[in-house]
RNA sequence: GUGGGCGUAGCUCAGCAGGUUAGAGCACCUGGUUGUGGCCCAGGAGGUCGUGGGUUCAAGUCCCAUCGCUCACCCCA
């Protein structure tokens, strides 16, 4: 076993133990999707590189650092998608969806690639899904939209579950406030580490992410709060979003450091955070981006979204998942002991299949014991045992694995009888 | 890209201050049962101690490098 091919770093495999976990919470997804009126819209894994310089933005880390980028045989610079949300966008406008309805709920499920550094809750290709409402300016349409992201959330967890929710206003607004952020930092250049003076030269908004205790002081002094910039409109917007959340129960803080790394977002930003997570503990982020579908050449419609990273829900979800939910029982283990009995088996466990039940046979010729071990191990209800005896009398020996019990039954009626033995719920 | 921790059997881990043929538990295989599982008993298979170099009479153990995993920074789901 010198030479090997190994995985690939950053990415996962998901082995049959757990695919179980994975269905179900994709079954969930979908339905809860449902209830909310939301589409499912699947696009390819692959966008052109232009996408996503212009809907995330050239000065994110995504665009800048994280991309899986490559040219195909045309010349083309193609990325496997880093996001959702620019794809879903520019398939709304390139399949014309704003022309049947002027609101268009739609929401996907997916793989997602990023070349990061991997970590707790972080993986070069992970899973999110997420919904994009297009059409509506109005704070309903977030108050839908983060519900739904809460919902689907504390379905899986409903503890350590935290809401955040912020707004940056308009990027009218935005402007003239990040030049006074700018501004505001500048006597304190030489206090701030390396890297969070690079956020004051190139995008400022994120100082309120920095980890370092003095950054945080010094905003906490002097740095202008964007509540005190946005517009009347803005405002008017943030309140009515805050009290339909608190019209439907939903916690939620108030965290005016919360700002969100990508360009495109307008007003109401938020996140569901876990505190089992570690570091990377948002669950799902989203948001209000006015301006995207205009930005990507169709035409200018307000919408609201969110994301949620499938392998962080399971994280946090996994434990109780599994006290719940096991794979799907093996029904039969089909013991074939002699040459004449292969083909009869093979009939034999057709038959069963055909009416519904779970079957295995031997294909490994092995002895007796070996095989009812097999049937043990595999958790199995029952093994049916077919050897010289039984294909001589035509019939099979049907064994409860559970009391050890045998009977023997006439191979015409198995299906029938095994519905006596073990009645189906 | 930067930093910390960790790499011994399929899995979880022992291996005392460098000293003979590298161990345990679980899992796996065979037998105890000419066709009967779980429990038990007996036996078996499985390791270039991540890799390369160095120090030494002697390296799983010490040193250096390298690769991998992991956590954190950055950023995000």
């Amino acid at each position: 076993m010198g030479d090997r091919v190994n995985r690939v770093r950053g990415v996962r495999d998901i082995l049959p133990e757990e695919t179980h976990l994975w269905r179900f919470v994709e079954w969930i997804v979908h339905a809860v999707m449902s209830t909310y009126g939301y589409q499912e819209i699947r696009t390819p894994v692959f966008e052109l590189t232009e996408l996503f310089e212009r809907g995330i933005g050239l000065e994110t880390d995504i665009v800048n650092k994280e991309m899986y980028t490559f040219t195909d045989k045309g010349g083309k610079s193609l990325t496997l998608r880093p996001e959702l949300t620019a794809p879903v966008i520019r398939a709304y406008i390139q399949n014309h969806l704003d022309r049947d309805t002027p609101i268009t709920r739609l929401y996907y499920m997916d793989s997602l690639y990023r070349q990061e550094r991997p970590q707790k809750g972080r993986l070069r290709q992970f899973s999110q899904f997420g919904v994009e409402a297009i059409g509506s300016p109005h704070a309903e349409q977030d108050v839908e939209v983060i519900a739904l992201a809460y919902d689907l959330c504390s379905l899986f967890e409903s503890q350590g579950l935290s809401v955040r929710l912020n707004t940056i206003g308009s990027p009218e607004v935005r402007g003239d406030y990040l030049q006074r952020l700018r501004k505001a930092f500048e006597p304190y250049a030489g206090e701030l580490g390396e890297l969070d003076q690079q956020r004051v030269k190139n995008n400022p908004l994120r100082l309120f992410d920095s980890k370092n205790p003095e950054t945080q002081a010094l905003l906490d002094q002097h740095a202008p709060l964007i509540s005190d910039y946005i517009s009347d409109e803005d405002r008017l917007h943030f309140e009515e979003v805050m009290a339909g959340l608190e019209a439907l129960g939903i916690p939620f803080e108030h965290d005016a450091k919360l700002v969100r790394g990508l360009d495109y977002y307008t007003r109401t930003t938020f996140e569901v955070t876990s505190e089992q997570l570690g570091a990377q503990d948002a669950l799902c982020g989203g948001g209000r981006y006015d301006g995207l579908v205009a930005q990507l050449g169709g035409p200018d419609t307000p919408a609201v979204g969110f994301a949620a990273g499938l392998e962080r829900l399971l994280l946090v979800a996994e434990d109780r998942l599994k006290e719940k939910l096991s794979p799907r029982q093996l029904d039969v283990y089909l013991v074939v002991l002699t040459d004449e009995a292969r083909i009869p088996a093979l009939s034999c466990a057709q038959q069963l299949r055909t009416a519904g039940y779970t079957v295995v046979l031997e294909t490994l010729r092995r002895s007796a014991r070996s095989q009812l071990r097999e049937a043990n191990r595999s958790g199995a209800r029952a093994a049916v045992i077919l050897g010289e005896e039984e294909v001589k009398k035509e019939i099979c020996t049907v064994k409860r694995m559970d009391t050890g019990e045998q009977v023997e039954v006439p191979l015409t009626q198995l299906a029938d009888r095994f519905d006596d033995i073990f009645p189906k719920d």
